[in-house]
DNA sequence: TATGAATGAGGGTTCATTCAT
DNA sequence: CATGAATGAACCCTCATTCAT
């Protein structure tokens, strides 16, 4: 990669750190173009050259960050001896709700946005990329010894839950903190999970 | 009330039905001002005398519409002899998402903005509100023989789950259409009831 | 006519005219709507209440003007004697002529944006308007007792003969000034006006 | 020439045959040097090793493309047997017509720029340029047996009338078709030439 | 000679809000 | 109460031009 490559590199970088840093502290509507490039210190035109226009440097912000989010959850879920499905998901939920926990503004963010849309594109177009395999999750469902009616939509289900219910929990402490909250989300969980198996005894085996 | 006070009320109104009608057709950012009382046939000051803008008449619009729903679905309840929780709950669920599937757009207008939050609030403001009585729905678990960690966390996790999980399918068709999505729907929320409940298998009894 | 129509009336009207008082001397490019607004003394966004952009207020401007110049030509023939048709559009030639070389910049302007186009345009939509009526002056040529082979066809090209040679000599003095052009234009509007003409020696009798 | 030489010359002719297409299809205005060079294949940069600007491109096109117009008709004109002065000329006007009528678009773009100016400046400039030589037409006129009044106007005001007539029926079919307003625009030339003839009986003699 | 990333002034346009009538 | 003409800040976006490579 010569030098201009990597200046280039670094000009869109800049542009996607400030335009984020903005979305989360003003709200997307709020943040004009005019703030961010004056932010990351370039000059108008050149948000042009890296991006379409405001709602396509929020996609690909949208997409980047919640892949790194599924990312972290998973090699975390793979530094784990855990083997039940319901513990490897619920892993994966608890590193994710710590995630946002972590990073409200993160989660105002991508929040709805972070819909079965996006996750679906995302697995169908992660083919060569270098953003994370949200397909590594879906595996963790087909790949599991126990069956499900339907995987996807389990999986589909838990995410909407898992998303909405500490959304509010996280951002207004409504209806109660996310420390409170967490384990009845978890026994949601496993009831959601217990309630689209086929063979509901099979875990008892 | 007064002829004047009539005409007034005519004014508001109309101006209400065309923003809800512009908001839903055309995406509320897309939505001007200007766009709204020429649709209303009112002078642009007008507006002003009703509402402080354009979020004013949002938030009003959502609190009253979400209302409305609650309300049929209260309504079409009380006119059932179920007795139930269980039964009672999915009812509900099942009214309100036939509510939404029969006008998508006023699902993609209050869709996520249906949070704890407003739910909270117009429980809080209902004192002497001509709108509905969300209290009623939440007197359905208080008043259940069965009893329940968190009734509140209960019907909160279930609002959670039903808007977001419907707002996908309805809308956007994904996993799946509504009518395939909604046995799963259901059957969930009987899991997710059955874990929150103190004694799990009073049901049985 | 209320106060404020008066009003309004004089708004628009500064913007014509300074519309053109700055497109005669800038140029229409390199016109811009700030020029106008700046000049004219109002806000930009009073331009958008008139007009729809500058090309709308550059069609107005010409129709409006080219209208004039016909109006006035046409007033001053009413005024004289003339009988003869060579003589009577000869008259009306030079007249315009006269017109162009008192106001170079309005030749600029409307130069060959005044084509047949718009002439016919006017010829239609002149039907009630206050604007001047082309009508009178093809009327010269129907009413002649001598009669031609296709009347608009005559007029056509004498008005396009007219206009592209004075353009060139008014604004360029080129081929030569307009005073020494003059007979030779003259001259030839007359054979041309005879080439046309069914029965070429009527005028002898 | 040197291989450079012969790379830099293609560029060259690259950046105008572009942005003659150009301009004939999208317009002066509309089009951007960023078109030009993308659809040329080269650099923006390389654009303005060679043109001072949009409006310098423009003004070599032009002057080319009227060059090879009269070029032609006079190649075509050489090669009939005609000897009077009205069919030479008529000859001319008919084949210049017919360029214009094949290509409209060329008509569009040269247009109403096909003036005197133009005409005169490459009468003097046509020194040792490789363009063609105005000289030879205008000599029709200078060398023929008759005489006139003034050859220079004569041309000129031959060259206005069929340019502006022409320019109206091939691009709008205003007032008619050019095939229809053909015969009134050669008898008209006909008894321009008349008009301003000295001994206006010479060619029955 | 050739490149093309970067520039940033300036374009057109929108629209919430005000206020004299 | 109601009006709607006027405002002007702020928006997004374009594009001719430069200059380090």
């Amino acid at each position: 990669m010569g030098k201009s490559d990597l200046n280039k590199q670094k000009k869109r970088e800049a542009l996607l750190n400030t335009a984020f840093e903005l979305f989360t502290t003003q709200g997307i509507t709020r943040t004009t173009i005019n703030n961010i490039v004056e932010a990351a210190g370039v000059a108008k035109g050149t948000f042009y050259l890296y991006f379409k226009d405001k709602y396509d440097i929020r996609n690909k912000l949208i997409a980047h960050k919640a892949s790194r989010i599924f990312s972290v959850a998973d090699d975390a879920l793979s530094k784990t001896q855990l083997t039940e499905l319901d513990d490897r998901i619920i892993f994966l939920a608890d590193n994710i709700i710590e995630q946002f926990n972590a990073d409200k503004s993160l989660l105002g963010f991508i929040s709805k946005n972070l819909s079965w849309g996006i996750f679906k594109n995302e697995l169908i177009s992660s083919g060569g990329s270098s953003d994370v395999d949200f397909y590594n999750i879906y595996t963790v469902l087909e790949n599991s010894p126990r069956s499900f009616k339907n995987p996807e939509i389990l999986l589909f289900m838990i995410v909407e839950f898992v998303s909405s219910t500490c959304y509010s929990s996280i951002l207004y402490n409504e209806p109660t903190d996310i420390e409170t909250l967490k384990p009845y989300i978890f026994d949601a969980i496993r009831q959601i999970i217990r309630s689209q198996e086929l063979d509901p005894d099979a875990y008892l085996k």
